[in-house]
DNA sequence: GTCATTTTTGAAAGCGCTTTCACTTTCGCG
DNA sequence: CGCGAAAGTGAAAGCGCTTTCAAAAATGAC
């Protein structure tokens, strides 16, 4: 069906050249005597000649494709900073290859198969916590990676990301300064989720710092949905004594904290503080604006593109350091309603 | 550096049988031998073997991998529907690569020229107008395209997707039956953007059919940003004789329409009515809740999805039918303050 | 001009897989 | 049992490009 297309070839007998010569041309211009390239490239032009990315892929051993898997697209958390990734390694000449987990490592397992398979020049994922063997396989075919939205924890020398446990450390020392002491917290599904793990982590070993606990009771799991944060938000302040602050461990959480808020009449943060986790765009919008942490996303999404890019040139790697996270204070916080708690 | 790696003919070797038995042990099972299809898999076990994607594109002509080219990944509208795409092609074994061509013609030409290059099997595009020398060198190609958001335009039988014009009309007729008169309209830029432009002159023809005009001083192009929206909005607001409705020709306008009103103190839709269009999440979240239509984009991945894989094998096209899009009515819109316009 | 270098070029050997074609087995049935 | 048909298998020829390697051409120093 599909009419044999133009090939190399075809190019080299019309601008009477030898197929080494054209591939010559497109790969390296600077090796062809000038004249020749010009007669090439109007060939080229007047065939229309498209190269076949899979014989060149095959010949060469390169793709010029990149993998990322990421957990999800639907929400705005991951999109930026993939178009990020994009822009940076596209003006590279590489290509992206887009696969969402939906959170579940099987998929991801499913996925990360496949780019191997399609011969992929190196991968992206997100968060550093997967099976050791998933890690073999990726280092047997011999392609870097980058795993990002973490700073530390397996592979700490891949890591393009931020300090998720010491940003939610520096947030809650926030929190206690102005008086709180009754925490709550609705946090992401932390078994499959090193993010969301270490943001907890870090809330509990600050509050341990303070010489403060989370009530279990006050820790609520749920996926990373504004209904999810409603709900949750409903339970806590729903308790005999409710927690005055809730922390929430991604922004969705605190969106649906805050409009459940609104709806239970609640206010926010006269009665309850709450603060958001990601500084998306609409943290500034709502009402009250949101007291949150801004994650450097988009940055991140270019670094992981400059580090990939200086694995496949072959460049000494430096181990990346870990991009800054900025507390954002606006209005959903305040010093708690009972003033004893203050020193 | 990169270590060989294992090849057919390795598990084949092993096996005892020839690399076109394996070949067709991985390709179709079924025509093999029970007894060798089992001694094979377990040399590809033994082995780890993984096919070479590129060697196998070559030779097979076929890719697996289908691009998709949208706007933008920045916000959340078309990260819902690649991601229904996306589980939709590849539960058919195919792999998506995705770029962001910025609301870009020049930038989409050259993802297109880069995924045919790279041998992709199908095209995913948003939006049906452009230049016909593109879809030219598609078609020199042989592989089937989706054009999404648009059910119909320049190529009617290759869209999955909606009528933009014909639901901005509806919205207008119920906009006119609650008795305004004086529209004003925030629209995308339509001169690169089809869906924007059939949107607008859905509104106009809808106005038109009314015996009424969108004043030109009404109508204000702007980028899909809250902030722009606001930007437009206010401008709109501020003149001597403002709208009592502001069609909005996306979302994005229409939240930041809605925080403008706040900041101004101008109530909706007790002063003024705003409408949105595409029902993201965040519509029935804004206070006052926004009406709008809602669009079924998750739905349009999959049909796209479906279209291109019926494509792919063989199978005979029907034109996709448009998709329904639904008029949401919530709290952002009312009759005007004076009743005079009422019939 | 000449000879040693350096730069360009072409021939040819793959890259790892699929697929045709012809051949060998196996099977069904008289 | 024997025969024709069907199923299973292997040899070999590519798929379209890159990349040695060695030869040819251009360059430069004398």
């Amino acid at each position: 069906m599909r009419r044999a297309s133009t090939t190399l070839e075809d190019v080299a007998r019309l601008a009477g050249v030898s197929p080494a010569t054209v591939s010559r041309c497109i790969n390296q211009p600077q090796s062809v005597r000038a004249e020749k390239r010009a007669r090439i490239q109007s060939a080229i032009d007047e065939l229309g000649y498209v190269p076949n990315g899979a014989a060149r892929a095959l010949a060469s051993r390169r793709s010029h494709m990149i993998g990322a898997i990421l957990p999800s697209l639907d929400n705005m958390l991951f999109g930026g900073p993939l178009e990020a990734f994009q822009k940076e390694i596209g003006s590279a000449g590489y290509t992206v290859a887009v696969a969402c987990s939906e959170y579940d490592p099987q998929h991801e397992r499913v996925h990360i198969r496949n780019f191997l398979e399609s011969q992929v020049d190196a991968l992206l994922l997100v968060g550093a916590h997967r099976d050791p063997n998933i890690y073999r396989q990726i280092e047997r075919h011999g392609i870097p990676y980058v795993l990002t939205w973490v700073s530390s924890g397996d592979r700490q020398e891949h890591c393009v990301g931020f300090d998720n446990a010491a940003a939610a450390g520096h947030l809650v020392d926030y929190l206690v300064s102005l008086g709180h002491r009754r925490f709550g917290m609705i946090s992401g599904h932390v078994d499959q989720n090193d993010r969301a793990g270490a943001r907890l982590s870090g809330v509990q070993k600050a509050l341990t710092r303070h010489g403060l606990t989370l009530d279990p009771a006050h820790l609520l799991y749920r996926p990373f949905e504004p209904d999810a944060g409603r709900d949750a938000f409903h339970i806590l302040m729903s308790a005999p004594e409710p927690p005055t602050v809730i922390v929430c461990g991604s922004e969705p959480h605190a969106y649906g904290a805050l409009f459940e808020a609104k709806d239970m009449g609640i206010a926010v943060p006269g009665e309850v503080s709450v603060t958001g986790f990601d500084d998306m765009w609409l943290a500034s919008q709502t009402s009250p604006t949101l007291t949150t942490v801004r994650t450097p996303r988009e940055e991140m999404g270019r670094q992981a593109a400059q580090h990939l890019l200086a694995c496949l040139r072959g460049e000494r790697i430096v181990a990346p350091r870990p991009l800054e996270t900025t507390l954002v204070v606006r209005r959903s916080t305040a010093a708690p309603r009972t003033g004893r708690h203050l020193a």
